[in-house]
RNA sequence: GGCCCCAUCGUCUAUCGGUUAGGACGUCAGCUUCUCAAGCUGAAAAGAGGAGUUCGAUUCUCCUUGGGGCUACCA
């Protein structure tokens, strides 16, 4: 017997930047819907309008489809439905279980002040819940600025079970008179997210640690409005360094950083996927489609993760190394100041062939390719590998230089002659492997960490690569 | 201060009471080697503390400690 369609939704507010955990979040969601076959949806939280962050709504959806984590039907934005959130709080105070309140955010201030002071429990002193029907009645009628209270009941234990955490309790009597409606007539995050997820049908909700203790006060509204509460999981939180939650000021952790410093998407999803979650088996590498097939909730840690950016780039090397070359190239046209187009494919297809396996980013393959591009600049005391000396130097070098030049041009087609030749110039000239290959590599890339010298030989071809040792044979004899 | 959550190598984690506590990243060493990567081999590295339950606890219970979250007319 099949139960509900699972749906299970993302809820960021558009403040800024998506950042590691949020996207572990919609990861999560996304990922347990899959699983269950179901819908997994976004909803737009932008109910604060002092901190809205413009487009930032926009920037959102595009790192979560850059992720690839789709969602079905529109996004919803909250702020385009006060009225509906208007009116169930209007449902509310006819029940009883909301009131208005005319406090000033200046009472509240000095209230929070001396219970700080008196070290007694911080919360609303219900100043206003047992006002009369007239009073009421007469504030409104002058325009007095006001919200909407919960009327929490007291003395009362509300527990649930968590998902994740297994049975959580609550004593009514901890939970604050929480504001519903804000002066400025739109609904805080309790009311509106109560609403939306009942309207949205949602079975599932997969969000931050950060709501657990809120949760009971949003229990207490599906018992108020009679609504079946969904099944509620609350997510360890990925923190950082210093153990503390992620904020979204740490730019540095946003998605679109990542994505800029040129991290791939299923490197991220893989990685994050494993910040809170591992599968039955020691493997490591799961791709979005895996990770929904073979997801299980069940596994779901409790824990707090911290982040590794280590391993982050690890995965991310991992999967430029694997990756199909077509799509390689592709990335990299965002990302090259390079235009690759400019070039022939063979080419840069052999360039990524000899450099690929040292790109841990896609931002790394100016930095380890630039010479094959421009003619390097060479500096005549490096030619010389430092355990070697100058004769030898000079003589490896113009001796690779004519045995390369009277080769058959098919050699060239070739890695692995090109190697023989190189290491037959050693013996011949009973040579070390420095006095040949350190300088000709050196003379070919400008660089003392490359490729091999006949990795960049076979990649420069045999014009650009004798034109670039006979400019060094020059330097190291004038 | 109050309420709540959490606790295995530096980090991410495995372990459904009995294991030489396993894997991965990182670190170090070696192989390879002109250099740097990659690759391969190996090493160091963990159950916060204390009670209890049990023949036996990393695993179950409680306490302590530590860390975190919430405590807004923010989400």
């Amino acid at each position: 017997m099949p139960g509900p369609i699972v749906r299970t939704r993302f809820a960021p507010s558009p403040t800024g930047e998506l950042h590691i955990g949020g996207a572990r979040t919609a990861l999560y969601a996304y990922l347990f819907a899959k699983k269950n076959d179901g819908y997994f949806l976004v909803r737009i939280e932008d109910t604060d309008q002092s901190r809205l962050v413009k487009d930032s709504d926009l920037r959102i959806l595009e790192v979560l489809e850059w992720l690839g984590l789709n969602w079905a039907e529109d996004p919803i934005y909250q702020s385009s439905r006060t009225s509906l959130y208007k009116e169930y709080a209007r449902q509310l105070l006819e029940k009883g279980h909301a009131y208005f309140c005319f406090c000033s955010a200046d009472r509240l201030e000095k209230l929070r002040l001396e219970q700080t002071k008196k070290k007694q429990p911080i919360g609303y002193d219900r100043f206003c819940r047992n006002l009369k029907g007239e009073e009421i009645l007469s504030k409104l009628k002058n325009n007095e600025p006001h919200i909407i209270r919960m009327k929490i009941p007291l003395g009362e234990k509300i527990s649930f079970d968590d998902m994740i955490r297994g049975r959580v309790e609550f004593n009514t009597n901890n939970i604050d008179d929480q504001v519903l409606i804000k002066s400025d007539g739109f609904p805080t995050y309790h009311l509106a997210s109560v609403v939306d997820d009942y309207e949205s049908g949602i079975t599932h909700i997969l969000r931050g640690e950060e709501w657990l203790s809120s949760t009971p006060k949003h229990l207490l509204l599906y018992k108020f409005f009679g609504w079946h509460p969904p099944v509620i999981a609350h997510l360890p939180n990925i923190v950082g360094k210093d153990k503390k939650k992620l904020s979204k000021r740490e730019g540095d952790v946003s998605v679109e950083k990542f994505k800029k410093d040129g991290y791939l998407p299923e490197a991220i999803i893989n990685f994050i996927a494993f910040l809170g979650w591992s599968p039955n088996d020691e493997r490591e590498f799961f791709t979005l489609k895996e990770l929904s097939r073979e997801f299980i909730p069940e596994k779901i840690h409790k824990n707090p993760a911290i982040l590794d950016l280590d391993k982050l780039q690890y995965i991310n090397s991992y999967y430029i190394r694997k990756m199909n070359e077509d799509i390689l190239i592709d990335l990299l046209r965002d990302f090259s100041k390079i235009d690759i187009d400019s070039y022939d494919k063979e080419f840069i297809g052999k360039i990524l062939k000899v450099t690929r396996d040292r790109m841990r980013t896609l931002k790394d393959f100016d930095l380890l390719t630039n010479y094959f591009f421009a003619s390097p600049k060479v500096k005549k005391d490096i030619l010389k590998f430092p355990k070697s000396f100058w004769p030898e130097t000079i003589k490896g070098i113009s001796a690779a230089r004519d045995n390369l030049a009277k080769a058959p041009e098919s050699s060239w087609k070739s890695l692995g002659i090109l190697e023989d030749i190189l290491k037959r110039t050693v013996e011949a000239e009973n040579l070390k492997n420095g006095d040949v290959f350190w300088p000709v590599r050196y003379a070919l890339s400008g660089e003392e960490k490359s490729p091999s010298p006949a990795e960049l030989l076979w990649v420069l071809g045999r014009e650009e690569g004798l034109k670039r040792i006979k400019k060094a044979l020059e330097k190291v004899i004038s």
